[in-house]
DNA sequence: ATGTTC
């Protein structure tokens, strides 16, 4: 296959290169600001490869769409480019419900009220699962869940279908975790269960396959009109804390080896120094935190299913994913260590590190649209290896919180979600102003972001997931 | 994204 080359740049920066996959139209909507960014990020030390996908926005330091790899023995982490929410990912789990059991609107409603009673999405919401050890979950992940909470049904212990994460079992410095401070340990503790605002979400959602890849889609367990629940989240407060803990560190780190670049709130630090080793260390508890609390979410909205609609309901795992991380990762036989920050991993078919049940046809990667408009599932390609077999992370913001708040007005936002209509996405929220920073006037069009991932040939469509439902928090 | 908040 060869990519089209209208949905790929090479940018030629003061610091080295930066490699852009987006069209014309998305490039240009980016602006200026990103490629200084990129400047900035290129004059960490050792850097080998940095690239955008055609969703990359402005970030804290960096860019939201960025990759960026390091050869594994002379490697650099960043908690900036990692950003504070560590681990915030994506996860999809099958229905054996069609979407015409949920064709009755006021069905939906009473769907989304059982969910929010068992996943609290208010601010300083306590979540449900007070019997948990935080300790068991940052070290564990979800080997450290007690088992009631990892039933049969969709246990990825046994089952079909896993994450890269979740089985493995990262090596802890606890001396290390036992550094942070107590009243974040207790905040982490209570927000476990709880889904967490911005762009965050539950959603019920009805599958379209694509038909260049229904074979795959028909293999991973998917069929046309089926409900399934997609959700996205992250480590909550306990991805912060970890950046706040280690901040300082790293840059004595960085002083004491005369590191800088143009941006003085850029901080990195070898991956073989303390301050690199111990931020790496509380990143891995980070993303078990994360991993660990989207099962729960999970779990609660199997619950809400089956209050409402019966025991039979049925919500087996399909693939949970993050896009903000840092691991190292073998490529082509070579260790590498490689940031993804709002950047998705998607492995082709074939690709030996897909996990077992996906080996063959390549691991569902998780891409969520903005609210009211579809989200994507998708497979690697061969040709994706350019990139370091990443893509995006959804829609993209356009405009930030407080521009959306000046420009859309309740009854737009209200009519993107059809409110009134039949085939209206019911929200949680009874007052769209709450969250009316998250219409999808604020994003780009995720079908133009799809289309040039697609175009570029990172990744291709295996379905198209239209909402149905969607619980937000604030 | 999050918590905190002059």
């Amino acid at each position: 296959m060869i990519p089209n080359e209208t949905y790929y740049r090479r940018i030629d920066l003061p610091a080295g290169d930066l490699h852009v996959f987006a069209g014309d139209a998305l490039f240009r909507a980016m602006g200026a600001k990103p490629l200084e960014i990129a400047n900035n990020n290129l004059q960490i030390p050792n850097i080998r490869y940095m690239s955008y996908t055609p969703d990359a926005h402005v970030g804290v330091g960096t860019c939201i769409g960025t990759t960026a790899v390091w050869q594994a023995d002379e490697g650099f982490v960043s908690p900036t480019i990692v950003g504070s929410d560590i681990g915030c990912g994506m996860r999809v789990h099958l229905t054996n419900l069609d979407a015409d059991d949920l064709k009755d609107v006021k069905l939906r409603r009473k769907l989304v009220k059982a969910i929010e009673k068992r996943i609290p999405t208010e601010n300083h919401a306590r979540g449900h699962f007070s019997d948990i050890r935080l300790e068991d979950v940052l070290i564990k992940g979800l080997h450290g869940l007690p088992g009631k909470y990892v039933p049969d049904a969709y246990t990825p212990r046994r089952a079909t279908s896993l994450t890269h994460v979740e089985h493995a079992r990262f090596r802890y410095d606890e001396d290390a975790l036992n550094r942070i401070p107590e009243h974040l340990w207790h905040r982490a503790h209570r927000q476990l269960g709880t889904l967490g605002g911005g762009n965050h979400f539950v959603e019920l959602q009805a599958v379209t396959l694509d038909e260049a890849n229904r074979d795959i889609g028909e293999r991973w367990g998917l069929r046309d009109g089926q409900v399934i629940v997609m959700i996205h989240s992250g480590s909550r407060s306990w991805g912060g804390a970890v950046n706040q803990h280690c901040g300082s560190e790293v840059v004595k780190t960085m002083r004491k080896l005369g590191l800088g670049t143009a941006d003085p709130k850029l901080a990195f630090a070898p991956l073989d120094s303390e301050a690199g080793a111990t931020y790496v260390n509380l990143m891995y508890a980070a993303l078990n935190f994360a991993v660990a609390n989207r099962h729960l979410l999970a779990f609660a909205v199997r619950d809400a299913l089956r209050e409402t609609l019966g025991p039979q309901a049925e919500t087996r795992t399909l693939y949970d994913l993050m896009h903000n991380y840092a691991l190292e990762e073998s490529h082509d036989g070579e260790p590498l260590f490689v940031h993804r920050k709002g950047a998705t991993r998607s492995l082709p078919p074939g690709h030996p590190d897909n996990p077992e049940p996906y080996r063959e046809t390549g691991h569902p990667a998780l891409i969520p649209g903005s609210m009211g408009t579809s989200s994507y599932l998708m497979v690697g390609v061969p040709s994706g290896a350019r990139n370091y077999h990443s893509i995006c992370h959804g829609a993209g913001r356009v405009r930030s919180r407080n521009a959306t708040k000046q420009l859309v007005t309740v009854d737009e936002f209200a009519a993107s979600l059809r409110v009134g209509q039949e085939d209206e996405v019911v929200v949680n929220h009874r007052a769209l102003e709450a969250i009316i920073d998250e219409s999808p006037q604020a994003y780009k069009d995720v079908d133009q972001i799809i289309e040039s991932v697609a175009g570029a040939g990172l990744a291709a469509v295996v379905a198209k997931c239209r909402p149905l439902a969607t619980v937000k928090g604030v």
